[in-house]
DNA sequence: GCGAGACGCTAATACGTATTTTCAGATCAC
DNA sequence: GTGATCTGAAAATACGTATTAGCGTCTCGC
C-alpha cells in the first residue's frame, strides 16, 4: 500500500505537550479516579495541544482495545440499493438511516459479500463482519445456518422480519402479519365472502408462512375458504372454477398483477370480484381504485431493530437472555375500495 | 451456552495445529520467501485447523497492522438514504453499489457526522474516517476547508460532481454540463429562440455555476439573450417583461413548478412557451409531454468515482500526480417536446 | 522523624495481525 | 572437521489506543 502521509497521534500530541501517551488517552476519555488523576492544568496543556494538531483517534485501534466503534454492519441478501429493490429495501434503508443518526452510529454495508445462487453469502473467508460492533440483517429470506451461528458465536445481530429459519432464537424485529391477516379475513366474512382465492409466490419466507398459516386456519375453522393459486397464469379458470368472489394476493404487485390477467379476460375488479394485497399498499391502484390491503410501519421497524441492535450490544451477553428480543409491530389494515361486499 | 464464545484468533489455531501464530499468518497470507518458509506439510496442518474453526481474521487488527482492509467510505453531506433524497442519490448509490459489488469491497456510510447548520460535518473528534481506506464525497454543495483538508493529508477521496470549492486539486468524477448547456442553447437558437429566462435556485453549486457560465457565454456571444430569474414568484411578470419565447430552468422539478405557475397564469408550455430542464429529465412530464432537458449517467459517474478512488487507494500517494483524478462524464441532449421552434 | 496516605504521573501490558529478525539444527563445501 | 549455507520455524516488534499496576514525591498525623 502506499506510504501513508503518517497521522497524527496520541504519541505526538504526548511528545509535544510533554506528557506520556497514557496522560493523552486519559484526557481524552475524561478518566479521572483513585489511582489515575490529572490536574486540571495539566489537562489544559493536553487539550490545547490536540486543538492545534488535526489529531483524530484511530477507529481500529480503539475497537482493537476493546471498545465499542458505533458501527453497525447492514447485511442485504440481495442487493439493496438497486431502483428494483427500493420498493422493499427503501423505507427500512431510511428508517436505519434516522436512527442510525440519532443513535450516532455509522452504517457498514457489506456490499463485497460473493453472490453465490443468487444471494449473498454471510461467512465468507475473508468477511468482514467483524469490523461492526453488530449487525442489522435484511432480506426476505434469510438462510438458517448463518442465523444459528451469529447466534452462538453470541455476535450482537438482529434480523429485520420474523425468522423460523432455525430454533436459534434468533432476535428480530418484524411485523404481525398473523394478525394483519386474520383482521382482513374477518373483515372479508363480514362481507359476505364465502369462496376466496390466495395467490401467492412460490417464495417460502417466514412472512409468507404467517399469511398462508392464517388462511389454512380460516378453511379449518369455517372462516371464508381459500383455494391456494401459486402464480397468476390460471387465475381465470381458477376463480370461474371455485366460484370465488374474492382474490388475496401476496402483495401489491402481484394484486396488480392479478387484475391485468383478470381485467384481459372481461373481469373487472372491483365490480365483479373483489382484490386484496396481504401487503404494504400505499401508492397502489387498481383501475382507479386505491388498493386494498395493510399499511406497515416499515421505517419504523428499522428504526426498532437498529436500537435493540444498540441494546444487545451495550448489554454483555450473559445477560440476554433478560431482554425482549423478539418484536413484532403492529400495522393497520388499509381498507381502500377493491374490497366490497359480495357481488 | 454460557461460557463466552470468545473469538477464534490466530493464537488459538496456532495452539491447535502446534505451530506459532506466526506461522499461521504466513500461511493465511500465502507468504513464502527466503527468509520464510513453510513445508506443504505444515501448511496443510494448519490449514484444516483453519477449516475446523470459525476463523475470520479481524479487519480492525488488519487494518492496524497497515494493510487495507477493502472498506470505501461514503460521506453524503445530506440524509442520503431519505424518500426526497432518493431522486438525486438513488442513481448515485445504485452506481456505488454494484461497482463496489464488483471491485469487493464494504461501504461505510458516515451516518453519525453530527449535523450542523443542516450539513453534516466530515471532520469532528470521533469521525470514522480513517476507518475507510479511502472515501467517496456526495452532495450538491461541499465545503471548501474540508476538501482541502483531505487533500493535504494525502487521504485517499473522490467528490462526486466537479468541485471548485478549493483551490487544492480535488478529484472528481462529474458530468459535463458546461457542453451539455451550450448545446442546448445552440439548438434553441437553431429553432429561433432569441429571448429567454433562466430560472435558478439559490444554489451556489460548482454544477450551478457551470451552467451559469453558458449563459452568461452565450448573453456576450450574441447568442439567445438570457434573464436570470432566482425562483418561480415573479417568473409571469418576467416572461411578460422580456417577451421571451424560452424557458430554461436549472432542474427538472424546477420546470414543472415554472409550468405549473405559468398554466395557472393561463400560458400553456409548450404551446405559447418553450420550456427545458438543464438536468436529468427521465420521467418527468410537463401537460403530457416529455420535458426536454438532458439524460446524464448518474450511475456511470458513481461507478467511474470508485474506480478511481480504488485506483488512488492502490497508489502510492507520491504518484498521484500523474494520474487523471479530474474527469467529466459526456451526458446526452433528451430533446423531448417542451422544446419547440419559437412561437 | 517516620509510617500512611494522597498526589501526579508513567511503565507495562493487552488487543490481533503482519513483518522482520533471529535461531537451532541439518547439510554442504573444501 | 569446520566454517558456510540452507531449512523450518519462532521470537521480537510494530501498528494506536485503553487500562492496570506501580513508582517517586509530598504532606499529614502523632
Amino acid at each position: 500500500m502506499a506510504p501513508k502521509a503518517r497521522n497524527v497521534t496520541q504519541r505526538e500530541i504526548a511528545r509535544i505537550a510533554g506528557v506520556s501517551q497514557t496522560t493523552v488517552s486519559m484526557v481524552l476519555n475524561d478518566r479521572d479516579g483513585s489511582n489515575v488523576r490529572i490536574p486540571e492544568a495539566t489537562r489544559e496543556r493536553v487539550k490545547r495541544a490536540i486543538e492545534q494538531s488535526t489529531y483524530v483517534a484511530d477507529p481500529a485501534a480503539r475497537r482493537l482495545a476493546g471498545l465499542d466503534n458505533q458501527i453497525m454492519g447492514v447485511f442485504t441478501y440481495e442487493a439493496a440499493l438497486s431502483p428494483e429493490s427500493m420498493d422493499f429495501y427503501g423505507p427500512l434503508l431510511n428508517g436505519l438511516e434516522r436512527a442510525a443518526e440519532q443513535v450516532g452510529c455509522d452504517l457498514l454495508f457489506f456490499t463485497s459479500s460473493p453472490v453465490e445462487d443468487g444471494t449473498r453469502s454471510l461467512f465468507h473467508r475473508k468477511t468482514r463482519l467483524r469490523l461492526a460492533d453488530g449487525c442489522i440483517l435484511l432480506g426476505q429470506q434469510m438462510d438458517g445456518d448463518d442465523l444459528k451461528r451469529l447466534v452462538d458465536e453470541e455476535f450482537p445481530f438482529v434480523a429485520v422480519g420474523r425468522r423460523d429459519e432455525t430454533t436459534a432464537k434468533v432476535p428480530y424485529v418484524g411485523i404481525d402479519y398473523v394478525s394483519l391477516t386474520a383482521e382482513l379475513i374477518a373483515r372479508a366474512a363480514e362481507l359476505g365472502h364465502r369462496e376466496a382465492l390466495y395467490v401467492h409466490r412460490g417464495r417460502n419466507s417466514p412472512t409468507a408462512r404467517d399469511r398462508l398459516q392464517e388462511i389454512h386456519t380460516s378453511n379449518a375453522s369455517g372462516g371464508p375458504r381459500f383455494t391456494l393459486v401459486d402464480g397468476v397464469d390460471t387465475i381465470v379458470e381458477d376463480l370461474a372454477r371455485t366460484g370465488a368472489t374474492l382474490v388475496f394476493a401476496e402483495d401489491a404487485f402481484l394484486a396488480e398483477d392479478v387484475a391485468l390477467a383478470l381485467g384481459k379476460a372481461g373481469t373487472v375488479v372491483p365490480e365483479q370480484v373483489s382484490l386484496t394485497a396481504l401487503g404494504e399498499v400505499r401508492g397502489h391502484r387498481v383501475n382507479g381504485h386505491p388498493l386494498s390491503g395493510f399499511q406497515v410501519p416499515r421505517q419504523q421497524v428499522a428504526a426498532e431493530a437498529l436500537n435493540l441492535l444498540q441494546q444487545l450490544i451495550t448489554t454483555p451477553s450473559d445477560e440476554w437472555a433478560g431482554l425482549d428480543t423478539q418484536l413484532l409491530l403492529a400495522g393497520q389494515l388499509e381498507l381502500g375500495e377493491t374490497l366490497v361486499g359480495r357481488a
